[in-house]
DNA sequence: AGCACGCCGACT
DNA sequence: GTCGGCGTGCTC
């Protein structure tokens, strides 16, 4: 009996397609899920094609079960699924799956969301700099645009009457938030503004929900769609439009295989499909403002807050010579906020801060001389180690500095924050808020609504904290260390910490007219923080862009970095000297080669880590080389290599 | 990724 | 003599 040749991926990091035989009564079609035998096991796979004849050699097995009679995708998303798989160097079948309903599933990092206040009523009328940065998206069908504005600029609103135009036009919407969990009524908001059907994409859907959230944006039925990072696939018809809402956070970048980011992921299918694209923020991310700069995507300004309310109020307050934690000005801050009935919020930027030599006395770090980021200490070599270059040098007990002796590698965590602040303010009840809490299912949503309703005066968070400060009664924002993100191995630790500060300052207050911002920190005169403080916007881009340029790291460059990881130290070490040597061997002076070295998280869960660093200003070139290098090469089991295409952390 | 096959150490 | 280590290779 003849039966149809149908060609099949599976969720594998095998990169070949498999050929398979389908026999039975419905149809089999691209795009389709099926069932089949693969090797000794039964495994879910996609048909991407439908050959006329088999490849020879092969004794082809049979189709069990065509699971869909509908296919989920068509050929355009076919298409940017091998483009995902090329770009980011996996499988079509990984591509696949994290795209699809019923792949895998993303793991999301809790964060709070972002609540733009927005108008539910209906479309309200703009603001002329609104009403021109509408008019501008709508002059150029297919154009990149960008949204920059402080918050509570009315970025919201423009972007739903950008997608109330583009429905209008018979056309779909695509809006991307950086975390939907929490973001329910800015959801809500936004599906009650709209007539047509909307969909709604998130990671606590169930596969079933999500497959049906999938066939209804699939019908047309729902032609905007709001979610999360992989809402970016959404099988949309006629897509004319993609929002990426608050562009510059780093939830936009997926943490696992494949490790694209939304934001080229949304460019890719816009210039496919002639779709416009605008992102937004009060922050954009340096590669965004260079694109801005470089006429790729356009610039459209909101310089004006719509609800009044003034700026807050901000100190600088330097911590050089300071005893504990928390600074006189910013203690008698908070003292003076619960004794006038508001809440305070206090923000600790703790991630790896314990890990670097640090100076009490005069806040001085040691960096590296070739890469001018910070050295991390390794307490078993006894080594302040570049994890860029491998450079390294002994520690040193006293400050290069300034002498002093009071020099350590030790910070301070949020149980710490918390002991001091019920210590000297005994009778104030406190909030903790951090990653570990937030973990327990509901412990979130419980510490929030408490603190909403005035249930404590203090809420002390981690970086979560950061978007959440919509809380009507807030009066007082402290930063209790606002350069701990500039001790982190990265050359975007400058950007995160403006970025945060300038995110953190644009919400205090937005509320009453006496919000203050505490900004407490070793170095008042670094960029980062001086001009976030300053609310010198501008030039901040402005200098990280000629020390992003003159260190040759992106947007002037792209970066690779290899991982590999393993129980044997020794094993790992060999796999990275002997991957770096097949690269050595077809480099020709394509890329930079850094490394390997230790990953600045040495070991993770019992696996040692070393890392490959790849610079280049040939993309196309150094993709293909370690393209071929990495399909080439075998790793022994046990051995695990994992690549980072534009990697936004090298931690 | 799984899951087999395959060839070397300490054990009922 | 066998159970089991993880190195190597394949999956239509």
């Amino acid at each position: 009996m003849e039966g149809r040749v149908v060609e099949v991926v599976f969720n594998t990091p095998v990169n070949n397609s498999f050929t398979y035989i389908w026999k039975g009564e419905g149809e089999a079609n691209i795009g389709c899920r099926i069932t089949a035998p693969f090797g000794r096991r039964t495994l879910t796979g996609w048909i991407i094609g439908l050959p006329e004849a088999a490849p020879a050699g092969f004794e082809l097995k049979e189709i069990e079960r065509v699971v869909d009679s509908e296919p989920l995708f068509d050929e355009d998303l076919l298409e940017l699924a091998r483009w995902l798989a090329s770009l980011s160097l996996c499988s079509l079948g990984e591509a696949l799956s994290v795209m699809l309903p019923g792949g895998r599933q993303e793991k999301d990092i809790p964060a709070l969301g972002l609540e733009d206040p927005v108008d539910s009523s209906g479309a309200i009328s703009l603001s002329g700099e609104q009403q021109n940065a509408l008019d501008e998206m709508g002059r150029q069908k297919g154009g990149f645009y960008y949204l920059y504005g402080i918050t509570g600029s009315g970025k919201t609103e423009v972007f739903l009457q950008a997608a109330r135009e583009a429905l209008g036009r018979g056309e779909s919407v695509i809006y991307l938030v950086p975390e939907i969990s929490l973001t329910h009524q800015l959801v809500d908001v936004i599906r009650g503004r709209f007539t047509c059907g909307s969909a709604v994409l998130h990671s606590h859907l169930t596969p079933s929900q999500k497959l049906k959230e999938w066939r209804r944006i699939q019908s047309g039925e729902a032609r905007l769609v709001i979610g999360a990072r992989s809402a970016v696939f959404a099988p949309v018809k006629n897509p004319g439009l993609i929002i990426i809402d608050e562009e510059h956070e780093n939830s936009y970048k997926s943490g696992s295989t494949p490790r694209y980011h939304g934001r080229q992921v949304a460019m890719k299918r816009c210039r496919a499909s002639g779709a416009s694209l605008i992102m937004g923020s009060a922050t954009p991310s340096v590669e965004a403002w260079h694109l801005m700069e470089r006429k790729v995507i356009k610039k459209l300004t909101l310089t004006k807050r719509l609800a009044g309310g003034g700026l807050p109020e901000i100190s600088v307050i330097n911590m050089k010579d300071k005893k504990g934690v928390l600074s006189p000005e910013l203690i008698g801050a908070i003292r003076k906020t619960a004794d006038s009935g508001k809440q305070s919020i206090l923000f600790l930027n703790r991630r790896g801060f314990s890990y670097f030599f640090h100076c009490r006395s005069c806040g001085y770090e040691m960096k590296c001389r070739n890469c001018s980021v910070s050295l991390t200490y390794h307490k078993n070599s006894n080594f302040m180690v570049c994890h860029y270059c491998g450079y390294k040098i002994r520690p040193v007990n006293s400050c290069p500095e300034c002498s002093s002796l009071d020099v350590g590698y030790s910070g301070f965590g949020t149980e710490q924050i918390e002991e001091e602040v019920e210590r000297l303010f005994p009778d104030l009840k406190v909030s903790r808020l951090d990653t570990d809490i937030a973990s327990k299912k509901g412990v979130l949503q419980e510490t929030l609504r408490a603190f909403r309703n005035g249930e404590s005066h203090i809420l002390l968070g981690t970086q979560m904290v950061a978007k959440g400060l919509n809380f009507p009664d807030v009066s007082l924002v402290g930063i209790v260390l606002a350069d701990t993100g500039l001790n982190l191995p990265d050359f975007r630790a400058s950007e995160r910490t403006f970025s945060l500060i300038t995110q953190v300052a644009g919400r205090a207050g937005r509320f009453s007219d006496d919000g203050k911002v505490f900004i407490q920190t070793f170095k008042p005169g670094t960029d980062a923080v001086r001009l976030a403080a300053e609310g010198n916007i501008d030039e901040f881009y402005e200098k990280e862009l000629t020390l992003r340029r003159m260190l040759d790291f992106p947007p002037f460059c792209r970066l690779f970095r290899i991982v590999f990881r393993g129980k044997k130290i020794g094993s790992v070490k060999e796999a990275a000297f002997s991957f770096s040597r097949e690269l050595a061997k077809v480099n020709n002076r394509t890329f930079e080669l850094l490394g390997p070295s230790e990953c600045p998280l040495s070991v993770i869960s019992g696996n040692h880590r070393f890392q490959i660093l790849l610079r280049s200003s040939d993309f196309t070139g150094t993709h293909a080389r370690l393209e071929s290098v990495f399909r080439s090469s075998r790793f022994s089991s046990g051995i695990y290599c994992e690549i980072d295409v534009d990697p936004l952390s090298l931690l």
